[in-house]
DNA sequence: AAAAATAATGTGCGCGCGTTCATTATTTCA
DNA sequence: TGAAATAATGAACGCGCGCACATTATTTTT
């Protein structure tokens, strides 16, 4: 019984005696024998980890964000599916160069980026990866111009339909409360607002910029629900010209309506919101938030599964043929935050 | 220039010339040299990951509970801090005996165990683990009889003056919704409940198990929202002798708010209801949550972080001087879901 | 200036596995 | 029954690093 021996019935590879099998089987339980993982992923030079990079976000929990603990149970999901591990990698706010290195030291074979921001040194960074045969995979950031893998969401036709829902409904006077503006994503849903904002000859049809909108419909958060409590300072003063509003996320649309109802403004009787991402709170809130759900646990399946699929073969005529960028439905959710009677 | 000065330079050990020094990081910029992590790992004898385990939930997407969400992110900023990663285990449901692999397969050099249940399967995995000498902890988790190293918080002094607050208040018909009885926290709040209502001699001196509560008291469910939506019908029969109810987490609670509003009974105004975990969830609820407060960050960093110490030195006079389970302080919240004016 | 002490670098080995190639046991076919 | 084909196993090497020890440069001391 050589070691080879072991080695090929752990890895049931070649033609092997079953009474050696278990020969090899029964010794290994009596000498308490397990293969050594690190040493495997040495000898076989993968590491069997999928790597997730999470940006750093100061203050808040990042866990405890709708957004990240659905895309990362999703990844878990796929992770768990494909006898992956998972190795979160958290972002420190000095550094930029830090996922070239999980990389490069051979700790993960493949890589799902969250929080990626559409800066240059961010862009020169991940070309650097994808040069360097890298596979790894964007989620909910689109980088233009390249052919990076991504998977996000239609969140410029979601906000284009929540908007469209407060119009249907007659509401004119439509305030936008926007994200951190370095989030694709967020440039998406202005995209999405704007459109059904000029559709119904409420801006004029060259408006495409924030600086084209009217100063009290457009507000800017960093996505916190401080950011849209904050809002309701600025947004107060114009309260008489804005009949309802279309929030970028349900975390900001819940800070915005605490922070009215201080100036006695009552969501869903003095003005109607919409939220976005339809998380749990959304659901408890009073009124209920309707809000435009994103798919994003599947997201995270999907990037996971995607990525780790091009570990094995890495065929590359196979990788070129497959489409690098995936974009999932969004829904809108109703529920009792617009039905202002009048 | 030999192998090992490279290694010495990159580990910083050993005198060294700082001309040598400048050379070889020269020389690696020059060749794209990069420390393999794997290879380090193996020669190292440590993995510089620790691992996490997560408990198997059936159809909750497990990063999108607070308590979970909120552990996580403790011990992500430690890990960091540590400059340690953070390898994520899912627990599969049918296998019992998978934390032993992940030490034996040297892939984590310590690992934190989160939602662990006391079955004498698990235990005895875990004893096996401590025998290996693993250094491991559990989080929010006893077993009674064992010198694991543990951190949790003082759940039943918490539910005791939750408890104590709705007596205060002038209630006494108090029903108590349980969580489910394999984790030992939902046994320290039951036992907080029950020695509240004991000193209000609203229960016989000697009662201390569910079975010595009045049936119209005592709710079972599993910490699910859904759980607690659907004992509303279980209790709606006994509403008119039900003043207030003690929910073992805000998700219950919320949820039983949800289902009674269905009965047209309304939290805050027919009967007053008081959480727990104090979870982002409580603060927007309708009326806002009145819900007992846990550490579970902190309880998450002080895990990681003692564990970790234990990884390196292994000093065992250290190790047996030190105490091994810590508890954290509970804080109840006050909000509106208690005030109902008679 | 030689000896001793110390600083700085090089040599060689082993960590535990997968893998290739050589070797031996077993079957098949003429 | 012997040769050829095939199945089953063993022997040896290397993955890339850390580390113990040997060796060589540089100081310090006498």
């Amino acid at each position: 019984m050589s070691e080879a021996t072991v080695s090929r019935v752990f890895n049931d590879v070649g033609p092997m005696k079953e009474q050696t099998r278990l020969r090899v089987l029964q010794a290994a339980k009596a000498l308490n024998y397990h293969p050594n993982a690190i040493a495997q992923s040495f000898a076989r030079r993968r590491s069997g980890n999928l790597g997730v990079v999470l940006p750093y976000v100061p203050k808040v929990h990042i866990f405890s964000t709708y957004y990240f603990s659905e895309v990362l149970s999703g990844i878990g999901e796929q992770v768990k599916a494909s006898g992956y591990d998972m190795l979160l990698k958290f972002r420190v706010p000095g550094e930029e160069s830090d996922h070239s290195d999980i990389f490069r030291s051979q700790k993960v074979d493949a890589c799902v980026i969250l929080g990626a921001t559409d800066t240059p040194s961010e862009r020169a960074e991940l070309k650097k990866l994808e040069d360097g045969g890298f596979p790894f995979c964007l989620i909910n950031q689109h980088m233009s111009g390249e052919r990076f893998h991504e998977v996000d969401a239609d969140h410029e036709g979601g906000s284009y339909r929540a908007v469209r829902y407060l119009l249907d409904l007659g509401y004119r006077d439509i305030a936008f409360l926007s994200g951190s503006p370095e989030f694709s994503n967020s440039g998406d849903r202005l995209r999405g607002y704007m459109q059904a904002m000029r559709e119904a000859g409420l801006l004029p049809a060259d408006a495409k910029a924030p600086g084209d909108l009217p100063v009290h419909l457009y507000y800017e958060g960093n996505y916190s629900r401080t950011s849209g409590m904050k809002t309701a300072s600025a947004m107060h003063p114009h309260l008489n010209r804005i009949e309802a509003v279309f929030a970028s996320n349900d975390r900001m649309a819940i800070g915005l309506m605490q922070g009215l109802r201080e100036y006695g403004h009552v969501p869903g009787r003095d003005y109607a919101i919409v939220g976005y991402d339809d998380s749990e709170a959304a659901r408890v809130t009073d009124p209920p938030l309707t809000s435009v759900a994103v798919p994003f646990y599947e997201m995270g399946q999907l990037a996971a599964e995607r990525v780790l699929r091009r570990v094995g073969g890495g065929n590359e005529t196979d990788g070129a043929s497959e489409s690098f960028r995936l974009r999932l439905d969004t829904k809108l959710v109703v529920r009792q935050s617009c039905c202002i009677l009048r």
